[in-house]
DNA sequence: GCTTTGTGCCAC
DNA sequence: AAACGTGGCACAAAGC
């Protein structure tokens, strides 16, 4: 067997785009600089198809390059994306003494460009007086100018990555974050490539059964306009009373006797006032409507498929966000509309108590990892004899996994702590770091921010002569706040990192399962192939025929047992899932 | 008129 | 008015 080829893809600046190969970096690959990539790439793919991973490309973007393959039909097996990986290497403590990450900002330093960025860009993320993330502008940088970077900088880049890697504290771990965050990649663009099935007449039917027929634009559906009748006269409030104003309606509430002082469900749901049931029917029913409503279907719902954007890495700790259509907050209410296509079913996996399992493989902790053997770590924590009750120990690892200070989950701490010594005490270390100014690090190297100028501000703010009261509470609450993000950081970093490496298991696997007979609906090449079409963080949706659905099911426990070796070895951490063969998504669970 | 901010709820 | 982490999103109000 040949060793795999490592080819960088990259646009030509005429036009075009060029194939390089690495082990010949004055020549080119096949036809090298080429009108048609789809071509080349599935040519070459193709060549070398008996040998897993033959090739491997490198491009500046995943999220730019694939689509336009997939849209051809092509596949790649393997990808490394620069602009991710060198995001991760240049924060990794790892790392840090590398040229990479020493070296000035440059422009793989530059979020994608417009012209990257295939899709709406999202809004910019608001800045947070605490936790400003927004990398600062070194002196000296300059905007990326615009145009992708050609074929030589991205081989400059790759060997600048690769010694980055080589001359860390622990290649290894490193080299397999990048992998698994380019394989992400990939899975995020085949699966919106491949789209999750949606069939909007049941979501339709869904709508106009709690909210009644599609009203005309403009004006609210009848069980709306109903709710909000019983609203006004719940308050005795004039007919010009619009519950869809909150300043008027809480007028309206004091003005009653309400003794609520927000709109917020939990506040309603403790005071005791005839208002009270209509009005969070109607918040329930509004929701709805705005955010998965008629408008959601006509925006997000094409030919069958939802098609989201996901964002690798767009969350700090390397779990993916999503930009437009909500695809990481789709509400139970609306998963009947999920339906798989006919003589095709869903395999629906989700992670049993992730983080936790997560941190007991980071902590090297038997007791907690024996604890979770049973598949069901809540259950083994309360067999263990730590705390009385599944609720207890459930409660009590979520505080200490978020920082909890107050009410059953603080209580029952000292007791986790006892009977977890090693867990508990990796999680208080990262949250003492945060406090500190300090950085962490996941598992396999993706470090967090360092606390940005206003976290700074509040500190020095406190140690000025004049410094009161308020700015000493001031500092105070921004210590501890960063201290809860980095004490989450380690383990929701971790989690993701266990998440990606089962994504590209699976992947890899459903992929040699091959073919089951004629095509389906789905688009090539997935369309006689069983695909990945959800995900979301510790949970998969795989649309696969009705009788490759067992083999599939099979296929995503042994990825997730092949994730919690690739990341904890032989420590005997197990990573159970809950995995349902059905035909709509909210039949699972 | 437009953009930004505040509110509140959805997901994990 | 949350307490206790990470996000996206829609709307009304406020600000320019």
């Amino acid at each position: 067997m040949m060793g795999p080829v490592h080819v960088v893809l990259a646009p030509e600046p005429g036009g075009g785009m060029r194939l390089r190969r690495l082990d010949d970096p004055d020549g080119d690959a096949g036809p090298g600089a080429v009108a048609d990539a789809t071509a080349a790439v599935r040519a070459l793919e193709r060549d070398r198809s008996g040998d897993r991973a033959a090739v491997r490309w490198t491009w500046d973007d995943t999220a730019v390059r694939y689509p336009p393959l997939l849209a051809d039909g092509a596949r790649v097996e393997r990808a490394h994306d620069l602009r991710l990986a060198h995001r991760i290497l240049r924060h990794s403590t790892l790392a840090s003494g590398s040229g990479l990450a020493t070296a000035p900002p440059g422009p793989w330093d530059e979020p994608a460009t417009p012209e990257h960025t295939p899709v709406p860009r999202p809004r910019a993320p608001q800045a947070d007086a605490l936790f400003d993330l927004r990398p600062e502008p070194a002196a000296g940088a300059r905007a990326h100018p615009g145009g992708a970077p050609d074929a030589a900088g991205a081989v400059a880049e790759l060997r600048a990555q690769r010694a980055a890697v080589a001359g860390s504290d622990d290649p290894s771990r490193l080299r397999l974050l990048l992998a698994a965050e380019s394989a992400g990649a990939l899975v995020a663009a085949e699966m919106r490539h491949a789209g999750l099935p949606w069939r909007t007449d049941v979501h339709d039917a869904i709508l106009t059964e709690v909210l009644g027929p599609r009203p005309p634009e403009g004006r609210r559906p009848a069980r709306l306009e109903a709710l909000a009748d019983r609203i006004r006269a719940a308050l005795d409030a004039p007919p010009t009373l619009n519950p869809d104003s909150h300043p008027d309606l809480l007028k309206a509430m004091q003005y009653a006797g309400v003794g609520a002082r927000s709109l917020r469900k939990w506040e309603l749901e403790q005071v005791d006032h005839p208002v009270v049931a209509p009005l969070l029917e109607y918040k329930n029913l509004y929701r709805l409507l705005t955010a998965n409503g008629w408008h959601w279907l006509d925006a997000w719902v094409e030919g069958g498929r939802f098609r989201p954007e996901y964002v690798v890495g767009g969350v700090v700790t390397g779990r993916w966000a999503s930009s437009g259509g909500g695809a990481l907050q789709l509400p139970k209410a609306v998963r009947r509309a999920v339906v798989a296509d006919p003589g095709w079913r869903f395999v629906v996996a989700d992670a049993a108590q992730l983080e936790p399992r997560v941190l007991a493989g980071m902590a090297g902790d038997e007791a907690m990892a024996r604890a979770g053997r049973g598949g069901d770590l809540y259950a083994g924590i309360v067999a263990s004899g730590a705390v009385a009750t599944r609720e207890l120990a459930k409660v009590g690892m979520l505080g200490a996994l978020y920082g909890g200070t107050t009410g059953a989950s603080a209580q029952v701490l000292p007791r986790l702590a006892r009977a977890f010594p090693r867990s508990v005490a990796l999680v208080e270390d990262a949250a003492r770091t945060g406090e500190r100014g300090g950085i962490v690090t996941t598992r396999l190297g993706r470090s967090s921010p360092p606390p940005g100028s206003e976290w700074d501000a509040a500190q020095a703010g406190a140690l000025e002569d004049a410094a009161g009261a308020d700015a000493a509470t001031r500092a105070r609450t921004a210590t501890r706040s960063w201290g809860r993000f980095t004490r989450n950081f380690v383990v929701q970093g971790t989690a993701a990192e266990w998440a990606l490496c089962w994504l590209a298991s699976i992947r890899r696997r459903l992929w040699e399962l091959g073919t089951a007979g004629p095509a389906g609906l789905a688009p090539a090449p997935f369309a006689d192939r069983p695909h990945l079409v959800f995900f979301l963080h510790d949970e998969v949706v795989v649309h696969a025929p009705v009788a490759m659905a067992e083999t599939v099911a099979e296929q995503v426990r042994a990825a997730a047992e092949e994730a919690g070796r690739l990341l904890f070895g032989d420590f005997p951490v197990s990573f159970p899932l809950t995995v349902e063969v059905v035909e709509a998504y909210a039949d699972a669970k």
